[in-house]
RNA sequence: GCCCGCUUGGCGGAAUUGGUAGACGCAACGGACUUAAAAUCCGUUGUUCGAAAGGACGUCCCGGUUCGAGUCCGGGAGCGGGCACCA
């Protein structure tokens, strides 16, 4: 007890909270404009004010704050703000479950979060905070709206949402369980309503040519936009139907397998269907079947392919009197290609199992290179290789291109086929059926159709006077709000109840960051400056999604005169989730890891009742499985500087961390092994520069420069946790010196200076409260990075590592790029070598300077 | 179902371009200090055979390329992310 006295032990609370108020009195991270500068805008994803921050936040703007630290001291200016992505369905809810209003709700849970973010003592400009639910927010967000609409970037259309007949309300997806939905259990349907839709499919070649141009986005994430985006090549083909007049548009990319079409397939939601259906029973009910499959992709994937026979057939291009059946196919998307397709079973696997199934004609039209086409034919497996094309008339012997090609010109000859590029990319749907989201300045007017609100009537407000007992989206059942006068006629019309899609706020709120306050969405000036995000973290989870419309959203306010540039992210940087051990009581019951208690032989016990418990494996923290532990707890016990530590030690930042109570209290213990090393010898001062140092002084300060170097580097590629073991590293090495003479002093103090500096960006406050200690004047937040001298670092041996025929046999020490004869010479004479090499052939040498020396013999 | 990842000791991981696998941390064990405990410090720790010296095996599995493979290629398994209304 005693022993533990002041000097001893770390007073964090004191010391993080002194920093927390420095930086905030002083404004050491508010940003200004300042052109002489290089600038560096460093973001982490905004959050959903969900009540109280989470682990993933912790480790997402630790990192964050360690990239913004770490560039201010490097020289840059710096722009680091936080929002919050305040629209979205956990606020309605709240109001549904709990009586209380979404703004309530939201305001409160923002203020909670904003405090235990400061806790963790980043450097936020705080002074540039923004919530989108403010008016001040969505008002602009109107404005870029009207102005998309006049550049024709938003248009109207009819498409399907999730329907609960019983609530009479649209679900999300995500409220769809197992095709049921999420309160009343009933099936869900598919219906179609009038939707605004954002032309994102008018910019689907730039999104992807550009994907090139991100060199600082990881690989992964550009493959699956590029997957996404999905350009292929293909045809257009007009087929004409018996007894109709009309003719059917179909989309394939394998128009080479033309004469091996033995159906085509429409979407249950094609104009034709529709048709059909009015005069057949059976298939009315065919298509009322597929409507209730939903309207994920997964789910229709995932459904058993099936179809029904119009009885329609449609006429073969190229064969003249073959007819093909029709059918309408579950699997058929709509959205994609033409809706309608045709089906060559034996060269695609999905067309396959559809025409076993109903009995359909299997043509093999191409064969594999040594198969005789007389002999060649397809049972349950599509041969979709390349080959020879067979039963093709003019296209058999030709290879798949040749087809392709071949096929092409006889298509567009006669003129029932024409070249196209598609996409499976599809129009982003903005209208959403809910209350807490931005409202989409709209009038409808039964003589206008849809007006735009004039500007200086903006912003549409949202009522507060809102019901939310009532199932339904609020804006529509609410008794005066929606009722207008048409801007243009002056007729009674109403207003749009429909509200934007969450994902508009989080498409430009990087833009608004760089000005918050402006009175138009974006201040010219500052966007100038700042633009683009140079660092982008947050998780891959947003890879697809919010990465990519965010990208459009930008060319779309460039064409409208808002921005000059492509591309909002620079670089990205997506991190991995933070995960624990579930835990479960006898009766299958979750429980907190703060339930738990691990008695010496690492049995779990409740920590309530003392019953055993079981074990789960380590997943992602989350609500439901009750594995979270609450970041402010952990605050509270062992401070920011801990927790920021532990999220950027071991686990490396793309990948799951496992937060462990032992990780934990390693962390912890590193923060107080650091302050008493700096403290105890801070206190001696710092001798004069001696002339020489000894051997192991000399190797002292050459890993203090290589860790310099290295921990830059690391910083620079997103190695945090390789920063911290080299840090670790010289600690343990600084930790040693045992000389305390005038030069091993000196050392030490060298070692101690540049320590504190380098964890500066992970350990702000612990790092700022020992630079102080340390003697300086200047803050550390105010300090530029340090800088490895090169020459101090240059190795004068090397270990190499002798192998014979690629088996390690010994090591040797030679000086550094030593030339071939030397180290065969070494080697060879190495006792292990000698004997191994007795009475043996050498055949060849390998030998790699500074790395490895490999004898093969005969 | 489709697209994209990941898999290395008891555990988290390291290994910059194909060149000494296991750095660093955690846990465990042994020791020092202490009346005792905590804290701290020192040491051991991939598996296996061996008293030791030393040997063999070893990076999810199967196969290949190479003087040499955790790293490259082909096939497979398990786990995770996304699939357009969760954010």
């Amino acid at each position: 007890m005693t022993s533990e006295s002041k000097t001893d032990r770390y007073n964090v609370k004191e010391t993080e909270t002194k920093w927390q108020t420095f930086w905030e009195e002083k404004e050491c991270f508010h940003a200004k404009v300042d052109p002489a500068k290089p600038k560096y805008y460093v973001l982490e994803m905004f959050p959903y004010p969900s009540g109280r921050i989470h682990m993933g936040h912790v480790r997402n703007y630790t990192m964050g704050d360690v990239i913004a630290r770490y560039k201010r001291a490097s020289g840059f200016n710096v722009l680091h703000p936080m929002g919050w992505d305040a629209f979205g369905m956990p606020a309605e809810n709240a109001a549904m479950e709990h009586d209380v209003h979404p703004d309530k709700w939201t305001y409160e849970n923002i203020a909670t979060m904003r405090s235990q973010l400061k806790k963790m003592g980043l450097a936020l400009d705080w002074s540039k905070e923004l919530a989108t639910c403010h008016p001040g927010y969505y008002l602009n967000e109107q404005k870029i709206f009207l102005k998309l609409l006049e550049n024709d970037l938003v248009y109207r259309r009819r498409s399907s949402v999730n329907w609960d007949p019983i609530d009479n309300t649209v679900l999300a997806n995500e409220q769809v369980i197992d095709g049921l939905g999420w309160r009343s259990g009933a099936p869900v349907e598919r219906k179609e309503l009038d939707q605004w839709f954002f032309r994102i499919t008018d910019f689907s070649e730039d999104l992807l040519e550009s994907l090139k141009e991100l060199k600082r986005w990881p690989a992964k994430v550009r493959v699956m936009q590029e997957n996404w985006i999905g350009r292929s090549e293909g045809m257009k083909i007009w087929f004409e139907m018996e007894g109709r007049d009309d003719r059917l548009q179909v989309f394939t990319t394998r128009h080479d397998t033309i004469f091996g079409a033995t159906f085509c397939a429409i979407s249950a939601e094609h104009p034709l269907s529709t048709d059909l259906a009015n005069k057949d029973d059976g298939l009315k009910t065919f298509i009322a079947e597929c409507k209730a499959i939903g309207t994920t992709e997964a789910a229709l994937e995932k459904a058993e392919k099936k179809g029904y026979d119009t009885g329609v057939r449609a006429k073969h291009p190229l064969i003249p009197g073959k007819t093909i059946p029709i059918y309408v196919a579950n699997f058929v998307l709509m959205d994609y290609g033409t809706g309608a397709i045709y089906g060559c079973p034996a060269h695609d696997q999905r067309d396959l199992d559809f025409a076993r199934k109903y009995e359909l004609d299997v043509i093999p039209v191409v064969i594999p290179p040594e198969a005789d086409p007389k002999e060649f034919h397809v049972d349950n497996v599509a041969f979709t290789d390349d080959g020879p094309h067979a039963n093709s008339d003019f296209l058999n012997g030709l290879t798949l291109s040749d087809a392709k090609e071949a096929a092409a010109r006889a298509l567009e000859k006669t003129g029932v086929g024409r070249r196209e590029t598609n996409y499976r990319l599809r129009d982003w749907g903005i209208s959403r059926q809910r209350y807490w989201g931005c409202p989409i300045p709209i009038i409808n007017c039964p003589n206008c159709g849809p007006v735009p609100v004039p500007e200086e009537e903006l912003p549409v407000r949202l009522p507060e006077d809102v019901d939310f007992t009532s199932r339904g989206n609020p804006l529509e059942q609410h008794p005066t709000w929606k009722l207008v006068s048409c801007p243009k006629c002056g007729t009674g019309a109403e207003r749009e109840t429909d509200t934007l899609d969450t994902f508009v706020e989080s498409s430009w709120y990087f833009a608004r960051f760089c000005s918050p306050r402006a009175e138009t969405p974006v201040d010219q000036k500052a966007i100038e400056y700042w633009m683009p995000v140079d660092q982008y973290i947050g998780g891959v989870e947003h890879a697809i999604l919010h990465l990519l419309y965010a990208r459009f959203f930008t060319r779309a306010m460039k064409k409208c005169g808002f921005l000059d540039i492509e591309e909002p992210f620079a670089g990205l940087f997506t991190q991995g989730m933070v995960c624990h051990e579930t835990y479960r009581s006898e009766d299958g019951e979750w429980l907190t890891p703060s339930q738990i208690e691990t008695s010496n032989n690492g049995v779990a016990k409740s920590f309530v009742d003392g019953k055993p418990v079981k074990v789960g494996r380590s997943e992602k923290m989350s609500k439901s499985k009750k594995n979270v532990v609450d970041p402010e707890d952990i605050i509270e016990t062992f401070g920011a500087d801990t927790a920021r530590w532990f999220m950027l030690s071991d686990s490396p930042p793309e990948r799951d961390l496992e937060w462990t109570d032992a990780g934990v209290a390693g962390a912890w213990r590193f923060v107080n092994k650091l302050w008493r090393l700096v403290a105890k010898n801070a206190a001696i001062p710092k001798p004069p520069k001696p002339e020489v140092f000894d051997k192991n002084l000399r190797a002292t300060r050459q890993q203090i420069h290589i860790t310099i170097d290295g921990v830059t580097q690391d910083l620079e590629g997103f190695h945090f946790n390789r920063s911290v073991a080299r840090i670790y590293e010289l600690v343990n090495t600084l930790s040693n010196i045992k000389a305390k003479d005038p030069s091993g002093l000196w050392v030490l103090h060298e070692g101690l200076e540049n320590l504190v500096r380098l964890i500066g960006p992970m350990m702000p406050h612990l790092a700022e409260e020992l630079w102080q200690k340390l003697g300086n004047d200047i803050p550390l937040t105010e300090s530029s990075w340090p800088k490895a001298d090169k020459d101090l670092m240059a190795q004068e041996t090397v270990t190499l590592a002798v192998q014979i025929k690629g088996k390690l046999k010994t090591t040797i020490e030679a000086p550094h790029d030593v030339d071939q004869k030397k180290v065969e010479t070494m080697a060879l004479s190495e006792p292990a070598v000698a004997a191994a090499m007795e009475g043996k052939n050498i055949t060849r040498i390998i030998y790699i300077p500074n790395k490895v020396i490999n004898i093969v013999y005969g």
